[in-house]
RNA sequence: GCGAGAGUGGCGGAAUUGGCAGACGCGCUAGACUUAGGAUCUAGUUCCGUAAGGAGUGUGGGUUCGAGUCCCACCUCUCGCACCA
């Protein structure tokens, strides 16, 4: 029953596909006429389901309307195709992780096809093969020549049970996802890119992303964590060890009662083997690392041991105990705190717990020690010459006074670490890095790439790259020397192919480079980007990095890679994300057998507030198919219009027609609101229906249906081409203009206003526009005289064409 | 704990940004057409009330002629970060 929506579909696939509509000639397009419309490329494994759809659909919905509105339009696809699922079904199912990849891209390529979405096929880019991971090889030695990639010995997780590293990701409560056997940590060799020293910049050109979500900014805000504060050394007694302290808090320097170190701190063996009690000591570290691999992260009572020993306080030369404690992490800031428990609450805890001294410097009048620290601001005391001062001058003062006496220095912390970019893993594209006995590491020469990736490997999990079996892998010779050397095993981690793809889209088939340059900076940046916001982090930071990287080294002209990002909302089934470990995925290769593709697309789109998450709703599926079955009837509609032809439905269908096409423009103009779009044009299929016996004018009604088709087209693209074409117009339709509307159709001659007493709706008075305050005012009063009665009228206002309000006593 | 966002009918959600709350859709009710209806069409559908009318956008206060929208306090939920010194 129905529409026949399968030829339908069937024909305008092909009839794109062979016309080649969606196919972009790069280097013809005039600059001002590119946009580049982007959805965030998936990762291959198994099939798509409508969670999924929701993000082409959206970009598809994009591109056909700024085709529309004359852009020409580029719109590639590609596959993020290397990655541990990949792996762990080769493992699980004897397959090799490239043949399960590849049919999963020819899979979900035919899924995407079936849907309608338009793509430039002949862009498509696999990361896992070698024409494109030769060049992800080639940005790895780019950031080697500058210093940004290195090699330096850090803790992996590590699964005893598996037998394997995990990614953090994998890592749930402290324990491996897959047998949730505790996880430990291992001192591993691993390849970092040194993303720090753009620490500053991604932070400023945050600024320069206008048109990002503010969520999404503010979360890599977060997330790189600048702090500003001052470090300073605190001698040890009987030593020559400096303890450095980072504090943002200097201006409380007066009121350090103790110093803390982590338990894992750089220098803990020079203080373990002074200390006087050390086996104590040494027994609470092991404690304290043993919970914290346990509990991984978990929030735990604060606890710590002193050592025994005393450090100084340069500033005023007081002697003070040194700790250790839980509550101390090496990662962020030197991995030594100066404690001040009366304006820090997390060492007024400590102090209290451990009798130790709690000493005011900044005074408040509202600031009760006995309760709890006072960590705000107010003046200062019991700090030598800077008492009555203001704490936040102090803070100032205090730095000035520091540096000038050598104590310490002002200094900026971040909170974003390096990008360990290694991974023990066969499944990705190898670092093209050599080792020679005699040369050390030596990078693999660009005219050598690609390094590639052995075919034939055994998968067995060691946590140790699988490519270390492979001896036709690892034995090779020194590109310097020529002597026998061994291949660096380890392959990157997925983000770094994901973190430039983009740009090889604009000449996938160069193998010649990785990209064009010119060609890129007249096609970057990415006018809009549309993704899940999972990426909100890890993915956007790392393709921020890489483009100035690439704008530092000369290779494009623009150092942010995306102008406009649009995050879309999840959809939820059964109140939980659809996967199918929970069985509630839909799939929309059974909805578009039922109901064509176009019906999927439109109730994606209509499911509510494209960047808000939303429910799954089977029954609200069939509302969206009878909503464009009436659609479809239009056609026959419009053969069956009677003689009778009434001007004034003709006006009001026009109007609507003209409102509407004013409504849907700026929906999609703005903030992509294809929700209320399709609402709006919802109202006018319904006016047409209601007026259908009243005469509408045939003229009016086929300038009615040909808007209605345009609107609807990047929704609905398969069924407003046919109805187009049966209509006697000629197709493909994203080369047809978008609709204006003409405000003159938007005219009221006659206004209607709503009559309030005192801010009640009373009633409503009908008044040929332009009306005078007089009269506007003469008949509201009228219209509702039965409520002031008895009442004084003390103020009426007046809102124009809209309202009048009678505040009466 | 910190940061951000959100609370509107039975449900998904609208509301030109301070001016008719509940558009559109789902569901539900009644009816029509039908051998039939889980098809289609018509009417209705925030709540209380037979009605006139009254109440109503998480809670309490405030500003205003007028508040879903602005201000203050609080509650709940979602997301992000989490002993960041």
């Amino acid at each position: 029953m129905g529409y026949p929506f399968g030829e339908i579909e069937r024909k305008w696939q092909r009839r794109w596909d062979a016309e080649r509509v969606f196919n972009v000639d790069v280097a013809s397009t005039p600059k001002e006429k590119k946009y580049y419309s982007l959805v965030m490329f998936p990762y291959p494994s198994a099939e798509l389901h409508v969670g999924h759809a929701r993000n082409y659909v959206i970009g598809d919905a994009v591109s056909r309307y700024k085709r529309m509105r004359g852009f020409v339009v580029l719109s590639p696809m590609g596959w993020d195709a290397f990655g541990l699922p990949a792996e762990n079904a080769a493992i699980k199912h004897q397959i090799h992780p490239k043949d399960w990849t590849l049919r999963n891209i020819s899979r979900i390529k035919s899924q995407l096809k079936s849907w309608g979405i338009g793509y430039d096929w002949d862009r498509e880019i696999t990361t896992c093969l070698p024409d494109y991971y030769k060049w992800t090889q080639w940005l790895f030695l780019k950031l080697y020549e500058k210093g940004l990639a290195y090699k330096k010995k850090a803790a992996v997780n590590w699964c005893p049970s598996c037998n394997t590293v995990l990614a953090n990701e994998q890592v749930i409560d402290g324990a491996c996802e897959r047998c949730s056997t505790p996880v430990q940590q291992r001192e591993l060799e691993q390849w970092f890119f040194k993303i720090t020293d753009y620490a500053q910049r991604l932070l400023d050109d945050l600024e320069l992303l206008e048109h990002w979500p503010a969520r999404v900014k503010l979360m890599q805000k977060n997330w790189i964590g600048r702090s500003e504060g001052v470090e300073i050394e605190f001698p040890l007694e009987g030593s020559d060890l400096r303890i450095t302290c980072f504090t943002t808090r200097i201006d409380t320097i007066f009121g350090v009662t103790y110093v803390v170190v982590a338990p894992d701190y750089q220098y803990i063996d020079e203080i373990l083997a002074m200390s006087p009690n050390r086996n104590a000591v040494r027994e609470f570290i092991d404690e304290v690392l043993r919970e914290r691999h346990r509990d991984r992260g978990a929030v735990a009572d604060k606890k710590g041991i002193s050592t025994g020993l005393f450090v100084i306080n340069p500033v005023n030369g007081r002697r003070v105990p040194l700790w250790v404690g839980n509550y101390v992490v090496t990662e962020y800031g030197t991995g030594a705190v100066m404690a001040v428990p009366a304006h820090d609450q997390r060492d007024w805890e400590f102090a209290r717990r451990y009798n130790l001294e709690i000493i005011e410097v900044v005074h408040h009048d509202e600031a009760d020690l006995s309760q709890s620290a006072w960590e705000d601001s107010g003046i200062m005391v019991n700090s030598a010459q800077f008492n009555g001062m203001d704490s936040e001058t102090a803070k100032e003062r205090i730095a000035d006074w520091i540096e000038e006496n050598g104590w310490g220095r002002r200094k900026v912390n971040y909170r974003l670490r390096d990008w360990l970019i290694s991974r023990q893993r066969y499944w990705g594209a190898p670092i093209p890095i050599i080792y020679c006995d005699k040369c050390g590491i030596v990078p693999v020469p660009e005219e050598d790439l690609p390094v590639l990736l052995p075919d034939v490997v055994e998968f067995r999990p060691t946590g140790e790259s699988p490519l270390r079996y492979v001896e036709e892998f690892v034995n090779t010779t020194c590109p310097r020397c020529g002597a026998p050397a061994r291949r660096e095993t380890d392959t990157m981690d997925t983000f770094v192919d994901s973190s430039w793809y983009y740009l090889r889209y604009i000449s996938p088939h160069d193998e010649d480079k990785p990209f064009d340059s010119e060609l890129v900076d007249k096609w970057l940046p990415v006018d809009q980007y549309i993704g899940g916001v999972e990426h909100a982090i890890l993915h956007l930071m790392y393709s921020r990095f890489i483009t100035k990287v690439l704008y530092d080294l000369g290779y494009v002209g623009f150092v942010e890679p995306f102008e406009r990002l649009f995050t879309q909302g999840m959809i939820i089934k059964d109140g939980a994300k659809m996967s199918k470990s929970k069985g509630n995925v839909v799939s929309p290769d059974a909805l578009i057998e039922r109901f064509g593709a176009d019906t999927m697309r439109l109730y994606i789109l209509f499911i509510g507030p494209p960047d808000k998450d939303a429910e799954w709703n089977d029954r609200a599926v069939e509302g969206v198919w009878r909503f464009l079955n009436r659609v479809w009837n239009l056609l026959q509609l419009y053969e069956d219009l009677g003689e009778k032809e009434d001007p004034e439905v003709g006006r009001i269908i026009l109007k609507k027609v003209h409102s509407t096409i004013k409504k849907v423009t700026a929906d999609m103009e703005g903030d992509f609101h294809f929700n209320t779009a399709v609402s709006s044009i919802m109202e006018l299929v319904n006016l047409i229906y209601e007026r259908r016996d009243q005469g509408i004018p045939k003229d009016v009604f086929m300038t009615a249906l040909k808007s209605l088709i345009l609107l609807l087209y990047p929704f609905v693209p398969h069924t407003c081409e046919e109805m187009w074409e049966r209509i006697g117009g000629k197709g493909p339709l994203v080369n047809h203009p978008w609709p204006e509307y003409d405000p003159e159709y938007l005219k009221e001659d006659v206004i209607e206003w709503v009559v309030q007493v005192n801010g009640k709706v009373r009633g409503r008075v009908k008044l040929p526009a332009g009306a005078s305050r007089e009269e506007v005012e003469t008949s509201a009063k009228e219209e509702v005289k039965r409520y002031l009665e008895g009442k004084e009228v003390r103020k009426v206002i007046v809102v124009p064409n809209k309202l009048v309000n009678l505040v009466v006593s």
